[in-house]
DNA sequence: ACTTAACCGAGACGGTACGTCTGGTCTTACA
DNA sequence: TGTAAGACCAGACGTACCGTCTCGGTTAAGT
């Protein structure tokens, strides 16, 4: 019941992508984002920039923004530090928020800021974010949540999601709406609120 | 020995602006952001519907953004009814937030949502939207906790600036990032939770 | 029969218009016209230079064009020099048509190749233009032609009218047709060949 | 051991000029050229009626005047008859001086008085005018007063360059300047005049 | 080695909105 | 009524990007 992968295992005919083009367009796009934002980010500015034709472009990425967001996470993602783990669940998730804080406050907080306006008239883009950015941490904060629950560092029968919207929401106010700073002081009282609330919850019905 | 300047000596000369115009602009950007969106709101739409010139336009509004928050507000907030008091100050907060996010479910929360993403690009967009915008919504429930405090049905020692964020931060949360149902469920979890919290703060120092 | 000059003699009501007005709108319009050209000749310019309302300008000149000649005939008709007369007339032609051309090299040249094109579009500044100052100077020309045939300097069956054509229109067309030098030279070998054309006239019928 | 480039080494990269595009603006110029004049000749109308964008047309021709002065000649250009001869150069040149009067009487002659106050103000536009239309007519007549020498109905001694000034020189005045009828009349008595003057030039030094 | 098919850079294309500018009109308060 | 100031409508200007298209030419896999 194997399949013959020598020959011609599942191979298109023709030129295959460039690997080359591809990141010398990643590269472009993202250095562009961060030297002037949203407003100055164009499609043929990155064409210019990384040597490429816009139809190579326009031929991997739909639209403007899946580019951009593409690229913010290709650079970003893989220096965000995965969640470790200690005796204390709680301990871990306060550690865990004042990371994604202490991301927000500096450059990717301006681009993620950025790319969620350009997600507001771009479903796609919106989807992406939140699929290959947003979501991972919140799950992550999860995980964390569930092994509080099961270490009987909170109830049971605490609401996950909307404690963990209570953890991220005003953080993500502050950078979209509020524009004020998302220094370590606040977190340290939002999660001191937050927590103290979930203990409250009915332990198991 | 006449005396020139009588009763209004603070008047410019040459013709003043015309309020019909002005109206008129205003009236026809909000009809345009409603039925088309961000994307669709130009400033010559705005203009042909209007019967205005561009440069009427750009006279008095300096960016594209400045205009559809000065629409945006001229034609939502006068609508947006005043907070009623009862004898419970905690019940008038509940009352509050779900009111607000009744809002933010209809049209308003999706001209709020794309807005708040022009403001991303524009400081002055962002600013007037904060300032005529959330800032007032805020003090009104800063304004009912403090009475709630006064009562005693919450702690005195209580932040109420985190509080307010925290209930405030997860409804934006929804409407920009999560793109999910901001339902009277959500708001009574949200509220059941941080109130909760509430209650754990320090009764004075 | 004497008018009584004192009263109200022939007198509209409402205050008389402004001569200071008038002079200082004519002499900012010259200015621009000489600094900048046609192409930078604007009414706002205008009214700007001249501290007058582009209301009071309109009121007296219908349009731009109206307004560009009459400032330029102002300033620069009273500059050209009368025809003097001597024994011979044919003399004087030639002493005029030398001096017609030595003002069309110079400034006045350039202004009035940019007058001639605004008239293209605009009959009223065309109009103007040729009553006031190609028709003098035209009519100046053929008085001293008719002076030439009275002396039998020339025939009296020359085409008096195809005659003047034949010496203005060449320099009319180094101005703006071909944009060459309009030099003493070009202008003694077109008199020569044109007079020498005009002599082999018939001598009556 | 292949040869890259074969036979046409000379290629610019990138898509090439769409010939069709550009015939489509030539001809939408020259029709709203005729119907509207250069006053409402805009280069958003010949985008319009071409079916083409802006940037194409200011990507080819840098000023209005450019476009219109081309649309002009490849509009009119292939429509003057070449110049034919017979046994008499002069009559020839009557024929060929009275060709142009018919020519400059009719739509072309509205057209042409237009450009040439189109060109006072953009030199591109003048150049282009002497250069590609009245060049070639003052060269054909300039042929054939030099047969006419040749063939001594006109002294060797002339001066041929006056001598077409001062035929042509006149007709112009009357499109541009007096706005008067070049009728057959007018040429035939400017064309008397001018020959008869010529025939009085020396012979030879 | 030859064909095929998808790739690639360059850059022209239609379209749309931008923000600016000017023409000519209108509306104030004052003279 | 005339005037200065300046707001008003209208609409063209020339620029900038978007997303598509059309070239010449490249790069494998399959023949």
């Amino acid at each position: 019941m194997k399949v013959k992968r020598k020959a011609h295992p599942k191979r298109t005919p023709g030129r295959p992508r460039s690997a080359a083009s591809r990141s010398a367009i990643l590269k472009a796009a993202y250095q562009l984002l961060r030297e002037r934002g949203v407003t100055g980010f164009t499609v043929e500015g990155v064409a210019a920039r990384a040597g490429a034709g816009k139809a190579t472009i326009y031929r991997w990425w739909h639209h403007k923004g899946t580019l951009a967001i593409e690229a913010f996470l290709v650079a970003v993602v893989p220096k965000l530090d995965a969640a470790r783990t200690s005796s204390s669940a709680v301990a871990d998730l306060r550690r865990q928020v004042h990371a994604t804080a202490s991301i927000y406050r500096g450059r990717v907080g301006v681009l993620l800021r950025e790319l969620v306006a350009l997600g507001q008239a771009d479903p796609e883009t919106s989807r992406r974010l939140r699929s290959d950015f947003v979501a991972p941490r919140r799950e992550a904060a999860m995980v964390t949540l569930r092994r509080a629950q099961e270490l009987g560092e909170i109830p049971a029968g605490a609401d996950l999601d909307v404690l963990v919207d209570a953890l991220w929401g005003p953080i993500f106010h502050r950078l979209l709406v509020s524009h004020t700073k998302i220094d370590r002081r606040f977190i340290d009282r939002l999660l001191d609120l937050v927590l103290a609330g979930a203990m409250q919850s009915p332990g198991r019905e």
